[in-house]
DNA sequence: AATGAATGAGAGTTCATTCAT
DNA sequence: AATGAATGAACTCTCATTCAT
C-alpha cells in the first residue's frame, strides 16, 4: 500500500487543521479540475476559490501537481470507501459477483466525472504517483477476478480468463464515465446497469443460465442492494 | 458530416500548398503531442520540430487549438482509411463481425497512442470540434449495428440492445489502448485479441454456438485477415 | 565607537536570553551566509536551521538585515578579540610590525570565509552599519600606522607614507582570503606568510636591511609568537 | 580561451541586432548592478530601463544568471581592451613594469565600480562562467610575470617569487576600488599611483635604486603614458 | 508566402514579515 | 516568551500570438 508515496509535505503542522483545510483545497481544486481541466486551472484560482491566499495555499502542499494527486487520491478513496465491503459478504459468487459490479457502476455513476479527471490528467502525475493511484484500480480489479476464480471452482462460471474477465467487468463500468456523452442520449443509468449486467453475466455463467431471462439476476441484486 | 465544422480557415491560397504543409505540421505536432500531451507542447516547439517559422505556421492555423484539431481528425481520418471496407463484404454477419472487430483492434493497435490522445485532450476543443471528431467515433458504432442487428435478424446473433452491444464492442477494442499500462503485463495483443473475441462473442452468440470452443470463430477471422 | 549604531532592537527583555539566542542565531547564519550567500539564505532556512521558529526569530532581530550586520559585528569582532593586545608589547618597531602582520594574516586565514563575506555583502547593509563595520577595519589600519610611524621615527622604517602602507600591510593580508582560489594553487599558507611579510619589509626597511637575508625578520616574528 | 563557455545561446538570430541590443541591455544592467547589486536588480527593472520587453529580454539571454555572465565579460573584455598592448613595447623591464602597472591602474580606476561588482558577485555565476572570467584576471597576472620574470634575467630585479609579485601588482591595483570609500579620503588617484608604484618598486629593485627618489621613474611613466 | 523580432498577459513559486493566540 | 498560520508583494520565466518587413 506504499503509504510513504501518499504523503505530500506540508509546512502546516496541526493535524487536524491540515486535514480540514486540504479537504477545502482539494474540493475546490477537484470542481475547477472538472471543470476546465488542470493545466487550464491556475494556482490563483484554486486560491480565489478557496479562502486561501496564494502563499497560504503553499503551507499545504509543495507544488500544483501535489494538487492533483490529492484529488486523484481523494476520488480513488472515496470510491474505495464506497466499495467497502460489498466483496466480503455471501457466498454465492454469482450473487456476488452481480452486486458488487453493480455497486461498482453506482459508485462510477456518482464519480463520474472524477473518474473521467483520473482518465485524463493521470500523465501529468510522476511515475510513483501513478502506480500510487494506480494501486488502487488494480485492487478493484482482484477484488473481482477473486469473486470470479471462486465461481470458476464452484463451477458456477465458466472457466474464462479470470483476469481479463475482471479488467473488462471494471472497465465495463467505467465505460458509463467515459462515454457517458454517447450512452446517454440512449439509456438511462438503470437500463445500462441492467443490459450491462447481462451483458457480463453472458460471459460468465455457462450456456444453459446464460441465455435466460436477465430478470432474475437483476433481481438477486436488487434485494441486496443498500 | 458537417463538412463546415472541418473547415480550419487559412491564410495561404493555394490549397495544395496547405494541404502538403499542413500535413507537414500535423505530423509533427502528432509526434509531440504523443509524447508530452497538448499542453506540455508549446508552438514554438512545434514550429521548432517542422520547417516552419512560428509566425509561418499561423499562416496555416488559427490557433494552436486548431493544431490539435487537426492532429485530431488526422488519426481518426487514418482509423476510418483504415477500417476501409472491412464491413461491406460478406453475407455472413458472424463472420464479419468478428473480422470488423479483429480489424478494428489491430488499428487500435496501430494508433494506440492516437486513441489515448483523443481520450485525454478531447475536451480541449470547443463542443463543435469535438462533434465534429465524435461523428467519426458514432460512424463505428454504427457500422457494428448494422452487423450486429442484420445477425440478430437472420437469428445468427441473441436478440440483444444492438446499440450497447456496438459500443461495447468498440469499447473494448480501445480498451487495449486505454489499459495498455495493465495489459501488456498479463497478455499480448494477440491473445488480448483472441480473448476479447470470445468474450464479446459468448455475448452475442446464442447458447449453443457461445459456449463452443473460439478456435473456429478466430479461423474464420484469420482467413479473411489482410 | 558609535555604541549607538551598534544596537539592535529586540523584544525580548531579559539581556542574558537576548545574549545568549542571538549568540546561537548569529552562528547558524554566519555558516549558512558564508554557504550560500546572504540573499541565497532565506529566513526561513535560519530558522530551520537553529532552534527558532521563524516569529520567535523577530523577536530577537528586526528584519534580515539586522542579522547580517550581527554576522558582520561577530565576524569583526571575533577579529579584534583575536588581535588582542599584539599592537602594545615591545618597544622594538620592526619586530612588532611583522609579529602584527603575521599575527593578523593567522587571523584572517582562520575567519578567511568571514573576510570574504564582508567584502561581498557589505553594501547590503545601511551605509551607518556599515560605517560601524568598517570602523573596525580603520581602527586596524591605525594601529598598524602607529607601529609604522614609530619605526619612521626611530630610524628604523623609510619615510613612507605611512596611511597607505598600513592600508597595504592590512590588504596585502586580506589577499589571502580575497584570491584564496589563486593563491592556494601556488603556496601554502606558511609561504604566503613568509613571502609577503618579506614584500612589505622591503618596502620599509631601509636599502641596507631590506636587501638582507630575511629569515633574519621571521625567526624575530616566530620567537614572538604565541 | 575556452571560446565555448563564452558563448549565450539566443534567439534573435540577426548577429548585428544581437550584438547591438545586447549591448544596450548589458549598458543598462551594469548601470543597475553597480547601483543595487545582482539580488536587488530585477528583470523586470533591468527591462524597464531599456526599452525590452520582458519578454523580448529573455530573446538575447537565457536567464539572469546570464546577464551577469554578460555584464562580468565586458567589464572584463573592456579592461583586457584597455590594456592593449601596454606590454609588448620597449626592452627595458623596468619602465616596461611601472607602465604597465600605472596604466593597468588607470583602467582600475576607470572601471572602478565594475571591478568591485567582479569582486562581489562572481561567486553567484556557475564555476565553468566564474572560469572564464578568471581566466582573464590571471592573463594579467601572467603578463605581470612575465616583465618580473624579464627584470630578474636581466638583473635589473631582485630575484622575488615572481608569481606572488605579480599577483600582489595587480591586487594593489585593485586595492584603489575595493577600498576606494577609504583611501579617496586620504589621497587622490594619482597620488596613489605615484605611491602604489614607489611601494612597488622598492620590493622588487635592489636596494641602490630602491630608495632612490621615484620621481624619475614616473617620469618614465609619464613620458610614455598614452 | 515567409520570417525575425516583439509583446501582454500570466504562469508557478517564494519571500520577508506579521498576526492571533 | 513563544509559535503556528497567514499574507501581500514580488520573483523569474514562458506562453500563444502578432507586427513589420
Amino acid at each position: 500500500m506504499s503509504e510513504k508515496s501518499r504523503h505530500i509535505p506540508a509546512t502546516v503542522k496541526n493535524p487536524g487543521v491540515l486535514a480540514q483545510r486540504r479537504a477545502e483545497l482539494v474540493d475546490v481544486a477537484t470542481q475547477l479540475f472538472l471543470r476546465n481541466g488542470f493545466h487550464k486551472t491556475s494556482i490563483r484560482e484554486i486560491a480565489r476559490a478557496c479562502s486561501f491566499n496564494v502563499a497560504s495555499l503553499y503551507m499545504y502542499v509543495t507544488s500544483k501537481e501535489d494538487i492533483l494527486f490529492l484529488v486523484a487520491q481523494r476520488i480513488v478513496d472515496e470510491k474505495a470507501a464506497s466499495l467497502g465491503d460489498i466483496f466480503s459478504e455471501g457466498d454465492d459468487p454469482v450473487a456476488a459477483y452481480i452486486l458488487a459490479f453493480q455497486r461498482y457502476c453506482r459508485i462510477i455513476d456518482k464519480y463520474r466525472q472524477g473518474v473521467k479527471l483520473l482518465y485524463r490528467e493521470m500523465d501529468v502525475l510522476p511515475s510513483d504517483r501513478q502506480t500510487t493511484i494506480l494501486e488502487s484500480e488494480i485492487a478493484v480489479h482482484e477484488l473481482f477476478r477473486e469473486i470470479i476464480d471462486h465461481g470458476i471452482q464452484d463451477g458456477r462460471f465458466r472457466p474464462v480468463n479470470s483476469g481479463l474477465a475482471a479488467q473488462n467487468t471494471v472497465f465495463l463500468a467505467h465505460m458509463w464515465s467515459l462515454k457517458h456523452w454517447s450512452l446517454k442520449r440512449e439509456m438511462t443509468f438503470e437500463e445500462f446497469l441492467e443490459a450491462q449486467t447481462a451483458f457480463l453475466m453472458s460471459t460468465l455463467l455457462p450456456k444453459d443460465l446464460a441465455t435466460g431471462p436477465n430478470t432474475r439476476l437483476n433481481k438477486i441484486a436488487s434485494t441486496k442492494r443498500a
